[in-house]
DNA sequence: CATTTCATTTGCATTTTGCAACTATTATTT
DNA sequence: AAATAATAGTTGCAAAATGCAAATGAAATG
């Protein structure tokens, strides 16, 4: 097997300079982090500060802060869980969602973009190899598990 | 086409996490953003102070601090670049090229394992995928390019 | 009811970051 | 060839991000 690290290592770059560009949405201006948080929130069930800041591999203190300054750029809101007073729930605001939105509409308009360079074949068979490789993934605990996927 | 920023989205979060976990190597700890400036002036020919900061899409002042920070950890050398002696070549040390190299093995031992998952037909069409999908890439200069690849 | 565990936040010191300004060198003008 | 502009790289500084230790308040355990 040839290099794969290579290959891994330019793609991630590669769409991490996607996601570094894509980060100014309806006159608001987000950093790479702040966008990342935002994606997560919305795509996990009612979060709490902590598991979000998991999902994303950051101190606990360090992500508490981030949430604060999402909140008073009013992207984010913190709900007290009735069940558990210690837990605040996570979510986004109107606002948020918009800003969320818009951003993934920007993504997406880009990979539409490179997917437009494949054939229907081609496109179908890398989806599925990027879905295979998820999974193959998953299955390995050596280390780098996140919450989701 | 289903949502294929969410594939990528958590495909590079897992990666992210692998490079981070991946950063101590013979008693030297490393950071994420030290690793991959290790990377990538092991992968490109005697490249410059600004060739390097440009593919890593970091700010040439911080990036230069961070060259200063591995010459004192002695992984990265500077040399003055003879035809022009504005410009410096940077390159790895000796022990630099040995961080690299038991970086570089952790990370493919991983994803080794990864692909253990796989029977050799999925194997050879995923890798086949990333590579499609690095050319797909390359065609599009909405934004995102980097040096390489 | 005392103790432990847990979720989250703050104090503080360190590190990282990037703009503006600087030095030193090369390229371009006239 | 002197003057000017452009380039590669470095520092000053101030703002932002980070993470450990410690604190708070709430739940779980004995």
């Amino acid at each position: 097997m040839e290099n794969v690290r290579e290959l891994f290592q330019i793609l991630t770059r590669r769409f991490g300079f996607l996601n570094k560009n894509c980060c100014s949405a309806g006159g608001v201006d987000i950093s790479l982090v702040q966008s990342q948080i935002l994606y997560e929130i919305d795509h996990q069930h009612n979060p709490s500060v902590q598991q979000v800041a998991e999902a994303l591999g950051t101190d606990i203190t360090t992500f508490s802060r981030q949430v604060q300054s999402l909140m008073k750029m009013n992207l984010v809101q913190k709900t007290a869980d009735p069940d558990d007073r210690r837990v605040y729930v996570l979510s986004l605001t109107t606002e948020g969602k918009f800003v969320a939105a818009t951003i993934d509409k920007q993504i997406n308009a880009y990979l539409d973009e490179v997917f437009s360079h494949m054939n229907e074949f081609e496109r179908e068979t890398v989806l599925r190899s990027l879905r295979l490789l998820m999974g193959a993934m998953s299955k390995t605990r050596l280390c780098c598990s996140t919450q989701d996927g």
